[in-house]
DNA sequence: TATTTTTTGTACCTTATCGCATAAAATAAA
DNA sequence: TTTATTTTATGCGATAAGGTACAAAAAATA
C-alpha cells in the first residue's frame, strides 16, 4: 500500500473515460478539458498519471486493441471451424463497432488515419494493428489449408487483407450509421466468398 | 469582368492548396492560419471566399470526391470489361492515394470518420460517398451479369460492399505506408476472387 | 506526534485560435 | 474625374488550449 494521498480517481475507469471520449472525437478535436471532465480527474493529476495528450490517446488505442486481440484469441484461434470462426470474430466486433448510441465503429480505424502523418507514433500504432491483424488471419487461413478445410487456391497471405479490408469496412461503415444487421450480411457474404 | 479590386488568388488553387492540407493533417488539427499559408490568402479573404473551416473543409472533400467520379465514369463506365475496368478503376485510385510522399490515401475515408460524430454534415457527405460507391459498383455488376460476364451467384449489393472495402483497405493502408504494387496485388486478388 | 510521501486543486502563463472590424488599395462604371 | 464596388491586409478582441507551479490535503511510517 502506497504511502501518500490516496488517488481519487480509479485509473482503469478514468482511460476508460478518455478511450470513449477519443473514440468519439478524434485526438485533434479532444481538449485536456474534456478529458478532465470525461475521466473525472483535474488536469494536473492526468498529467502526472498518464502523460499528455498524446501519451493518453496512445494509452486509450492500446485498450481499445487488447479488445480486438482478444476476440482473435477466442474466435479466431479458440474455434475449430475456420467459417464458424471468422464469423464469430467478426460478430464480436460488431458488437464493438455498433455498441454505442450512435456507433462509433473502431476508434483505430476511425480516428488515428487523420493522424497519422502528423504523430509518427500513431502511424506506428496502426501499421501495428494492421500487421497483427494480418499476421492472425494469414496464420489461420494456413492452419485451416493444413486442416483440409480451405482450398489450396485460397492465397492466405491476400485471403487475410481481404478479411482485414472487410473488418475495416464495417468498422468505417457502421461510424457512418449503417445498421448491425447490414454489416452482418456483408460479413457473411465476405465469409462465404472469400473462404470458398 | 467584376467592378472591384481584382482578387490576387486563384480560386481554384488556393482549394488546391486547402485539400492538400486537410489531406495531411484533417480537419481539427488545421488552423486558419496554416490554410491561410497553403492558399496564399489572408484569413479575412478565405472567410469572405470559402466561409468558415467547415465549410472549406467540405469543399474540399468535394473537390477531392471529383476525381473519384471521373474515375466511376472513365474506368468502370467506359470500359466494356467488368474486370478490366474494375482494374483500371483500382489503378487510378491507387495513383491518387499513393501520387504525394508520404502517401496519404484518401481524403474522406482518411480524415472524414473522426469528424463524422461532430459534424453531422460531414458524416452525411461521408454516407454520400459511400452509398455513391455502393450504387455504382451495383449498377456495373448489374449490368455485367445482363451481359454474361459474371456468374449469377454473385450477388451484386453485397459484391459492391466488398469492392469498396477493397478501395477503404488500398486507401487506409496507402496512408499507413504500405507500398502501391503491394496494394495492386490486393486489389487484383480481390478483383480475381469477387468477380469470379 | 512528527515526518515523509503522494495526490489534489487552484491559479497561472504562454501561445494559438477563430472570427471580424476597419481602412487602404485597386479596378470598372458614371 | 468622380463614384461605386470589391478585395486586401493589418490588427483587434475574446476565448480556448496545453502545460505547469505551488500550496494545501491526506494518508503511511517513524
Amino acid at each position: 500500500m502506497p504511502r501518500g494521498r490516496p488517488r481519487k480517481f480509479d485509473e482503469e475507469a478514468a482511460l476508460k473515460g478518455a478511450m470513449l471520449l477519443f473514440w468519439e472525437k478524434g485526438l485533434s478535436a479532444t481538449s485536456l478539458d474534456d478529458l478532465a471532465q470525461a475521466m473525472n480527474m483535474n488536469r494536473p493529476s492526468i498529467y502526472n498519471a498518464f502523460g499528455n495528450k498524446d501519451e493518453i490517446y496512445r494509452k486509450a488505442l492500446d485498450k481499445f486493441c487488447g479488445q480486438l486481440d482478444h476476440g482473435l484469441e477466442t474466435a479466431l484461434e479458440a474455434i475449430p471451424s475456420l467459417h464458424k470462426g471468422l464469423e464469430a470474430f467478426f460478430d464480436q466486433a460488431l458488437e464493438v463497432y455498433c455498441g454505442t448510441h450512435p456507433a462509433m465503429g473502431c476508434l483505430m480505424i476511425c480516428t488515428a488515419p487523420s493522424e497519422a502523418l502528423s504523430h509518427p507514433e500513431v502511424g506506428e500504432d496502426l501499421r501495428g494493428l494492421i500487421s497483427r491483424l494480418d499476421n492472425a488471419f494469414t496464420q489461420r487461413l494456413r492452419r485451416a489449408q493444413k486442416e483440409g478445410e480451405i482450398s489450396k487456391d485460397v492465397q492466405p497471405e491476400l485471403t487475410a487483407s481481404l478479411l482485414q479490408a472487410t473488418l475495416q469496412t464495417l468498422a468505417l461503415r457502421a461510424r457512418a450509421g449503417t445498421s448491425k444487421q447490414e454489416l452482418k450480411k456483408i460479413a457473411g457474404y465476405a465469409v462465404k466468398r472469400l473462404i470458398e
